[in-house]
DNA sequence: GACGCATATTTGTCTGACTATATCAATCGG
DNA sequence: CCGATTGATATAGTCAGACAAATATGCGTC
């Protein structure tokens, strides 16, 4: 099926050459204001300064674009079941190539945001259809205040899965990992969790835990996780509530993994993560 | 320098017009030796029969060459750290175009399974950076025979989740949901899991019960519990053992859920996610 | 030895054309 | 009058070849 492209060949050459010339006649004269539009423009920003979570694309092009797309998608600029405008008109209308807006599509598609069908188009899938775990789209989710709800399910998910993480953590974890884990937790203490660095020992603290479960699905959660957690200390931080330390609480998690105490361990954190929740929702519902 | 598109714009659609009918009238005999060389060839297989996974860009190029892709990287044929061939090499010896490769490259990236970087390459990334959370990532996993940990790790997190999920179920769902769930029931009770049908009943038993928790990010794991579910089965059949009927054990859970007590889902699931593992184990270990 | 610079290699972007596919309408046969 | 077949059409998918940007590497200079 491809030879008769050398059938025609001939044919089509002369109409490809002859548009060429229409076309170079036309370039000719670009004359109009070539005005410093700059680059491409718009979506360069690309990755604002707090994103807690690995931006995967960072500088290119396609990645710029997906995430704009993407957060627009979550953000509800476009809903389940619309269809964004085609490939040629879209990738004008942005001012890149067809090439590079089919690389984001391609993005979003392989974390099912979006379905492309020739004839049809491509059109955003049903959200129950979306993999929020994803880290992007978890990063993108908090581009946009997310709903009260959607910080609800994650702090429910954590409740679940942490202190079971943690039991498992204590009689699985390497001293390489419990001296991670001591590493963070000593930050912790130094900078508390006002600082940048105090923050980013928090996570690493909990990241390490989970991976000491030594439960690859299990860690695959903790970027998840994560996500809980800096969202708690935002939300504390922004209402100054300090309520109550959360570090001597980490420290009793690290201690009963650091003696391999499954069921202390699994105790500390649960309470740990219900004193996380409550203060989030502490903060959380007044404002609404 | 996009402004231009504008001024040309009729003139080319004039162009394509005309193109399109010189195109339809030599369609119009095909003629020669359609020869069999057939497709570009090879990884269009694709999606083979027995995917329980839906399989997002089933027949397309990008999205087969994906699949290979990843099925690789998770069989181990590419190595974290391992750089794949360059772009161009790659494409010409695979025999498609640079562009169809490049956007398999960015679903396989967007899944944090390779990475690239100008002037180094494209490489495969950590293990624990990949999603294998990811539906279709879960998917290309189960293609090879998956370590025994893994499938352990599985159970582990469904055993975790999954009595939470039912005790959340009890408390949430709706009608509309239990009728599912009823439905599904009495689909597996005639069928049995001998039968595909009943193996599709089981899962969206478990699909549905999961989306009744009304939790977003639980949800999002339903198609990691799936992939343990059918699992069971899988090495249940595989090895006749029979063991005991898990039927029953479903109809428990799902009268806990229908008259709301959480406890008491919690605890049948429990038993029931139990009794999996220890099937799945039993006709694992004699075999490795 | 350290630093800056040129270079080569690889991904990234662009352009324009052609192919495949699926919807929809119209047509034809029953 | 209805159903199936056909054709038209719009859209994503694939292709080819060029150029741009980025960056590790090695060289040369200080």
């Amino acid at each position: 099926m491809r030879r008769k492209a050398q059938i025609t060949g001939l044919i089509k050459n002369n109409f490809v050459k002859y548009q060429r010339k229409c076309h170079a006649l036309i370039m000719r004269k670009p004359t109009l204001t070539d005005n410093k539009t700059q680059h491409p423009l718009t979506f360069t920003p690309a990755t604002g300064g707090h994103d807690m979570f690995r931006a995967a694309f960072q500088g290119r092009l396609h990645g710029a674009l997906a995430h704009n797309l993407g957060v627009q998608i979550l953000g509800g600029v476009y809903k389940s079941g619309d269809i964004l405008p085609n490939e040629i008109d879209s990738s004008e209308s942005l001012d890149i190539s067809r090439s590079a807006y089919r690389e984001a599509i391609r993005i979003l598609a392989s974390k099912g945001m979006v379905e492309s069908r020739p004839k049809i188009g491509t059109r955003v899938t049903e959200r129950d259809r979306w993999n929020i775990l994803d880290p992007e789209v978890l990063g993108w989710m908090f581009e946009t205040e997310p709903s009260e709800d959607f910080i609800k399910g994650l702090f429910e998910l954590r409740l679940i899965t942490e202190p079971a993480a943690a039991a498992l953590a204590a009689e699985r974890r390497t001293t390489d990992q419990i001296e991670r884990m001591r590493k963070a937790l000593e930050v912790m203490e130094a900078e508390t969790l006002a600082s940048e660095a105090g923050r980013m020992a928090d996570l690493e603290f909990h990241h390490t835990l989970m991976f000491a479960t030594h439960n690859e699905a299990l860690a695959s959660l903790s970027t998840t996780i994560g996500a809980a957690v800096s969202w708690t200390t935002r939300y504390k931080q922004r209402h100054q509530s300090l309520s109550r330390d959360p570090i001597p609480d980490h420290a009793r998690v690290f201690e009963a993994i650091e003696r391999g105490d499954a069921s202390a361990a699994r105790w500390c954190m649960e309470s740990l993560v219900r004193m996380a929740l409550e203060d989030t929702q502490k903060s959380m519902s007044p404002q609404t």
